[in-house]
DNA sequence: GGCCAAGTTCAAATCATTTTGAACTGAAAT
DNA sequence: ATTTCAGTTCAAAATGATTTGAACTTGGCC
């Protein structure tokens, strides 16, 4: 029977401060694009001052290992947590980027940068066959312009929010 | 036997077309935050010159009356289209609203707002017990600053952008 | 009134995504 | 060489969101 050098029953207060942390993680886990268990466990990352080990992530948030497994995954490849260097230990331990922003980046990557360039494909598309008669098609010129009028401004916008992005925050 | 004034059976390009802006919305779909029959419901209004009766759209895209129903109160809810007013007719006719800027101030509306309101209690609570020794404690600080820098730039932004929606695209 | 057409409602079915868990791999410990 | 521990993989289960469809309402018309 060895002696527990840290107690597997940890302080009530922590405990709260923890699942506020989560929440708060999880509540944004959609705005941020990522599965639930995947803020969670940068919730309970960030929320420790210490780095934690894989098995303290999966214990402390009572999620499977697989999940644990590719969370950690996801979460190291954007940048958002990394192994913390230490020499002699043989767990790896983990901590939060600080800044939100390599989430945010992530997000922007994947889903507004992709939706930005399949619509570029799809405009071309369409503007290469408006059907119809000429009154019609004359409508459908418009709407056709004022899309690709949005499409373009936001895809002039992306980088600028995305430097904004690194520079500040 | 009455004769069709319209034909059921449209031209090639035309049901082409029609494809090509429906698949237009129904990518972006998920990043306007529509279930993607509504986003299509939103596309066929907007890849027809002439406003469309409800059955038309059902016809169309081929969806469930149940679907073109609730689809077509979301949008019009939202304003992102509209009943075209014309005195005689017993069926209502939708037109998209030109601009897509009704369906993202919803977005940012039910998503964004949302969550910086909900992120707003937590970090309140979370500020409340920062746990652990006082090494931890100065950690956690400022890791939660870092949270609530982040949320109220973003808080302050957002007003901003809904402005810019406004006036512009 | 009774009937039909148009649209709404909502519980059940479907579909997509996430999570689990059990089998597996690799590496250290004995 | 075997055992054990730490983590990965991926097919199947669970979950959550969307869509369907059938029963229901409403309003016009005979």
């Amino acid at each position: 029977m060895p002696a527990p050098l840290k107690p597997a029953v940890r302080a009530a207060e922590t405990l709260a401060f923890e699942a506020a942390v989560v929440s708060f993680f999880t509540d944004a886990a959609d705005i941020l694009g990522v599965p639930k268990s995947v803020a969670a466990i940068y919730g309970i990352c960030f929320a420790s001052p210490e780095p934690l080990t894989f098995s303290e992530i999966e214990s402390r948030l009572d999620i499977s290992k697989g999940s644990v497994s590719q969370g950690l995954k996801l979460l190291k490849e954007v940048g958002a947590i990394r192994p913390v260097a230490e020499e002699s230990a043989r767990l790896e331990r983990y901590e939060p980027d600080i800044e939100l922003r390599k989430l945010v980046l992530h997000y922007l990557e994947q889903r507004v940068s992709t939706q930005l360039n399949a619509g570029r494909g799809r405009i071309r598309e369409i503007k290469a066959a408006l059907p119809g008669t000429a009154a019609g098609r004359a409508i459908l010129k418009e709407r056709v312009a004022s899309l690709e009028g949005w499409h373009s401004k936001s895809a002039a916008l992306l980088p600028l929010i995305k430097g904004a992005l690194k520079l500040t925050v």
